[in-house]
DNA sequence: ACTGAAACTTCTGACGT
DNA sequence: ACGTCAGAAGTTTCAGT
C-alpha cells in the first residue's frame, strides 16, 4: 500500500517510457531485474498503474484539429447528466470530458480532421442531442504541453 | 508513409494496451509476430507512435484534485507568450496547456493534492508571474472520459 | 527483502517463398 | 510483403542469503 523510493522511481520512469524492460529499469534504479518485475506487477495489481498506452501523433493520423467545447446541459438533473455521459462515452472524437464547478458546465476535448468536420460534429451530433442546451467552441491554436507526467 | 489496415489495427491495439507483445499482437490481427515487430518499428520511426506511457492513478498518488484554469496574459505579444510557455513547461502540476482562439486565452489542466495547494498554486505561482494578467479557475467535479483513443 | 540463476517467453534478423 | 526459424534478449519463478 505504501510506496518507497524504488516504487516512485519506477513510476516516474514508466510514465516517460511505458515499454522500458525490467532489465533497463533495473540499471536505472540500481535494483535487480527480478525485483523490478515484482514491484511493477504489484503496482499494476494495486492500481497505481492503470495501464499502458501508445501515444500517437494526431497530425500524422489526420485528426490535427483540437477543440475545447464548453457544454451547457438542457436540464441539470441526474438523468440528463447520465445521458450526456453516455453520449460522450460513445463518441470517438471526444478524447476528454469533465464536469466543472461554476454554472455546472461541462468541457470536452474533441479532435477532428478539419474545421468542416468540427462544424459538422457540433451541429449534427452535439447540438441536436436531447441532453444539450448550447455549446461554446474554442479552437486550440497551439499545444504548449500535453501528456505531462503526474508528480510522483 | 501510407497506413494499411494492419497498421491501423496495430495502432488501435497499442493505444489500448501499449505493452502488448508482438506475439499477442500477431494473434489479434492474424499476422506473424516478426511482421508485427517490423511494422511497429516502422510506425515508431516514422513518428506515428510518439512513445509509450504508463497511465497512473491520480487519486492513489495523492493528486486527486484537477483544475482547469483559464489564463489571460498580461500582454499578447510573442515574448510574453514564450515566457508563459516556459513557465508551464517547468511546472510539474500542469499536465496540459493550450492556447485558444477567442480572446487569445490559454487554458491549463492542473493537478494538486488538495484545494489548499491548488489555491497556493494559483496565488503563489501563477498570478505573481510577470506574463500573467488574471486567471479563472474551475474545479473538475467528475471525469467522464479521459485518455480517449484517437480514431485511427 | 533482495540477489542470482534457471526455465520460459519474446524479439528480431536472415533466409526462402 | 509475408512466414519460418534460430540465436539473442527479456521475463519471472524459485532457491538461497
Amino acid at each position: 500500500m505504501h510506496l518507497d523510493e524504488f516504487d516512485r522511481k519506477l513510476l516516474r520512469l514508466l510514465q516517460l517510457d511505458g515499454r522500458l524492460t525490467n532489465n533497463e529499469l533495473s540499471q536505472k534504479i540500481n535494483l535487480s531485474a527480478s525485483q523490478c518485475s515484482r514491484r511493477r506487477t504489484r503496482l499494476e495489481q494495486e492500481g497505481f498503474i492503470k495501464g499502458y498506452r501508445a501515444d500517437l501523433d494526431r497530425e500524422k493520423l489526420g485528426v490535427g484539429i483540437v477543440n475545447l467545447i464548453t457544454v451547457t446541459l438542457a436540464t441539470h438533473n441526474r438523468d440528463n447528466a447520465q445521458r450526456f455521459a453516455r453520449l460522450v462515452g460513445g463518441l470517438p472524437e471526444v478524447l476528454e470530458a469533465y464536469s466543472l464547478t461554476g454554472e455546472m458546465d461541462y468541457i470536452i476535448k474533441v479532435v477532428t480532421p478539419d474545421l468542416r468536420s468540427l462544424s459538422a460534429f457540433v451541429s449534427d451530433v452535439l447540438l441536436p442531442h436531447e441532453s444539450v442546451q448550447h455549446v461554446k467552441t474554442a479552437i486550440v491554436l497551439d499545444t504548449l504541453k500535453e501528456g505531462g507526467a503526474l508528480p510522483v
